[in-house]
DNA sequence: TTGAAAGCGATACCAA
DNA sequence: TTGGTATCGCTTTCAA
């Protein structure tokens, strides 16, 4: 494997000017730097960046965990958040934590050994010999999709309680008022709905008929969801999901079932992800700018990197209820 | 930062002790290890895998580079590579492409100089120059997606042109005499979309009405795509469209315009994901594994990293037609 | 504008 | 089972 010596010699400079021309040719004369680019040429010259940053501190990576990439809530932030990063001059390192985050302790370690120059985690709950490390990392980290009062550093997200009273009060105030929720077993997700049985339990509503599926989600738990709540004695009204894809299968499983919707129910999802705004008129839900995540995430991380300060530790980026009870 | 010396000093040995407490704790006596152990949890030292791939000249990552992961197709596939390498040891370096791979040459540079031990690219289709850097980099490498006669290194994925043809015998065999296709502007949905226009046209169809949008596709160009079909004076017949969400966007515009499916027209889809599987029974589509392209490409991989031998340099995972054209 | 020397923090290899 | 030493390929720093 060519090394910078090799092109250096070639070049007949020595290995700093090689390193010069590739870092910063503008303090190389213009006839050396096409020397040496000659000689990166003919050796098909590749830099080892290992090496690199282990003598400059800097890795140019910026570690990403999320629960998962199968669904397109997370992949659209990844999404923005790589283009923002990419034209920054930084790559990616992507780790899976899984439902539930059992793996983040783990992952934690296998990537704070690779020395990212910053992170982007998911969520705002670790444990707390994962804050002390993460914190002893001294690099700037972006809690998203969710807020915290105490962030290890910063957050951009907006609040899973809000978005389960919100919900609640929306519903009560279309005047339904009978309740059921189908929601998945994540930590993010038991918030919004927690909340959202709660606020109606305060204005008096009982009961709220309760399913709960693991996460990530998908259709058929949506359509399996609606049936159990039929068979633990709900009928009709308000239903709200956890994501948009079981509110899908809820609606599928109503129409299975010859339910009218939203005449016998109402069906509110969350995510607004692409089929739920495109293709089902007669579910409402919540929108969540996951693309604005992605970029406000890099946002902050950029500006800490290039030295500058972030105004505010935490950034709401909030939701709106997408109303299409209509058909 | 806490280093292995620090460590080794506290722990009262040598810093290659430490070392081998880290990596083969097998070969070091009980008590020294939990000596080190002891050492380790006090300072919180976290090791530093840039300097110790340097030395060991092996990275524990795995470069992915696919062309977006908004989607369900990329993303499930790359879901279950994490899942598999994970399970090995490896990281993943996640690098987006794009459509078109216009980025892939500064990528792949900023990627090998990252020395990962494995390589994991979308498509076959590379610079000559790549091909050689590729080449270069004397580690495994597997092009998924996609075949190819002569893979740089590995392949697995299955024959785009085979897509095509089958689907145009398909329809021609349910007895469709006249054909449109609705196509994406990339590589491998024209390689498919072309075929199927071509095996149509040897087959003395003629014309197939033809609209091609851009990559990545979403449910929007696939209503505007019937749109400007049926402006091209396509009236009925079967549709090709070469993803599962253009698909979906035909049978949308179609439902508005008030055009029965199968009875106007017919609509094929790509991918088999969940939204074409799950909530639409009125689209056929051609089931791609990609679960099992992420699968396999990652055993490839772990073989040959393993020091093993992959039988074959191709693997086709074939695809299926899936046939739901009754309501 | 260029170069020489000294690390960066680990592992490989050989010796004890 | 343990330790010493050389080395991995680059950047930093300082001097020329």
């Amino acid at each position: 494997m060519t090394t910078l010596a090799d092109v250096a010699k070639l070049a007949g400079v020595s290995a700093m000017t090689v390193s010069r021309v590739l870092n910063r040719p503008d303090t190389v004369s213009a006839e050396t730097v096409a020397e040496v680019r000659k000689a990166i040429d003919k050796t098909g010259y590749v830099p080892n960046l290992l090496a690199g940053a282990l003598a400059s501190n800097k890795t140019n990576l910026i570690a990403v965990i999320v629960p998962t990439i199968t669904g397109s809530i997370f992949s659209a932030c990844i999404q923005s958040l790589t283009d923002a990063l990419d034209e920054a001059g930084y790559q990616m390192l992507l780790g899976l934590s899984g439902y539930p985050a059992a793996r983040e302790g783990r992952l934690l370690t296998a990537i704070l050994s690779r020395r990212p120059d910053g992170l982007v985690l998911t969520g705002t709950s670790h444990s707390p010999r994962d804050r002390r490390r993460l914190k002893e990392a001294r690099i700037p980290i972006v809690e998203i999709w969710d807020l915290s009062h105490r962030p290890v550093d910063m957050a951009v997200g907006f609040s899973h309680a809000a978005v389960g009273k919100a919900v609640a009060e929306f519903l009560l105030g279309k005047g339904y008022r009978r309740f059921a929720m189908v929601g998945a077993d994540d930590e993010r997700a038991r918030l919004r709905w927690m909340t959202y049985s709660q606020v109606l339990q305060n204005n008096g509503i009982r009961p709220v008929v309760e399913v709960v599926t693991p996460a990530p989600t998908n259709l058929w738990m949506g359509r399996d969801g609606l049936s159990r709540l039929i068979a633990d004695g709900f009928r009709d009204g308000a239903i709200f999901c956890s994501s948009d894809a079981l509110a899908h299968g809820v609606l599928l499983e109503a129409q299975a079932r010859g339910l009218s919707v939203p005449g016998d129910i109402a069906v509110m999802g969350f995510g607004d992800t692409d089929i739920a705004a495109y293709t089902v008129p007669a579910l409402s839900t919540v929108r969540i700018d996951r693309f604005g995540i992605g970029r406000h995430a890099a946002e902050c991380l950029l500006t800490r990197l290039g030295g500058g300060t972030v105004p505010g530790k935490t950034c709401d980026v909030g939701f709106a209820i997408i109303e299409r009870d209509s058909t």
